[in-house]
DNA sequence: AGTAACTTTCATTTTATTTTGAAAGTTCAG
DNA sequence: CTGAACTTTCAAAATAAAATGAAAGTTACT
């Protein structure tokens, strides 16, 4: 296999990955695109590579950059924007955990808030405090993980390495 | 909101977190609705309350049961099945992640550990270094974060919550 | 201000995923 | 064994998500 084959097999298999979890295929393939080139890259670049519209492309770059996950620069006498990735695989995971974390957490606490206003007279008491606290304790439980993560992301890796995964083994 | 109001809510939100995570909007209802659930359900239960076809409520169903998160159970003098969620919120999270890790994390070092083999002469012997310490140093963490998901699956909750927990404050 | 270089938008098309429902398969009581 | 009750399958249809590309917008040099 060349060095240009793997590379080809590794931006598949990232995009492939992200599709199952929620992330837009073509944007984890931007994103394996822009991790595994030296130089950087312009939207033309990303385009020709990924065989992908100009929109598309431009949509996706947008995106990462508002993850963190790559960064805009400019070279002196080119108009053009090139995009290069953060390479250093324990800032790409807290940026993802991060930013879904984000999207993501405030959204469900609240939904399970609202949904626990509930007439005391629809139903039989029991049933309603059933369901109440059912919810409560996935608020809760929500909320422990949501704090793991946060605290995971503002630590860094050498504490978690040195204390954490200790506890683990 | 009556209690069904809620209910029903509750239903949706659940779906689509569920397709924010790469999991089948109708498998994550049907979940939902049993969960919610205090009595057992049939599959004609599961049609007429979510509103969807046969065909659809079996295979999620079904899915649902190779998850873990359901039970079959019967009625005695009723040959039709009826189903039952796990509703202990620690358990369900141990069964989803369970769940993935053995779907997913297999494949990905699969696919790193394949994409290794590079021709030595297919390119700069630098460049080519530059690209195996970066999947190297990704299965790495892929191997580290899998560990400790698979100590957390495995540890029960009190020790999570008495050890761990005081290490994320 | 004019214009060339570049970026963004968005209505339409394409692709991927999910759902349907009728038919085939299975099970079990009589 | 038969057939009613129930479950599973799967080709076709419907829906949802993503991609296209041409046009509009922006920027910055002259």
């Amino acid at each position: 296999m060349t060095l240009q084959d793997a590379k080809d097999k590794f931006i598949q298999t990232w995009g492939a990955l992200g599709s199952n979890w929620g992330i837009n295929k073509t944007m984890a393939q931007v994103h394996a695109l822009l991790l595994v080139s030296e130089e950087l890259l312009s939207t033309e670049d990303v385009m020709e590579k990924l065989q992908i519209s100009r929109g598309n492309a431009n949509i996706n770059v947008r995106a990462l950059i508002d993850w963190g996950l790559i960064d805009r620069t400019n070279v002196k006498g080119d108009r053009k924007e090139y995009f290069i990735a953060e390479k250093d695989i324990w800032k790409i995971a807290t940026l993802i955990v991060n930013e879904r974390r984000k999207r993501e957490v405030e959204p469900i606490l609240k939904a399970l808030k609202r949904v626990k206003d509930i007439d005391a007279k629809s139903g039989d008491k029991k049933e309603i405090k059933q369901f109440t606290d059912f919810i409560e304790s996935l608020e809760k439980f929500t909320g422990t993980i949501d704090g793991v993560f946060e605290k995971f992301c503002r630590a860094d890796q050498s504490w978690f390495t040195g204390t954490i995964l200790k506890l683990f083994r």
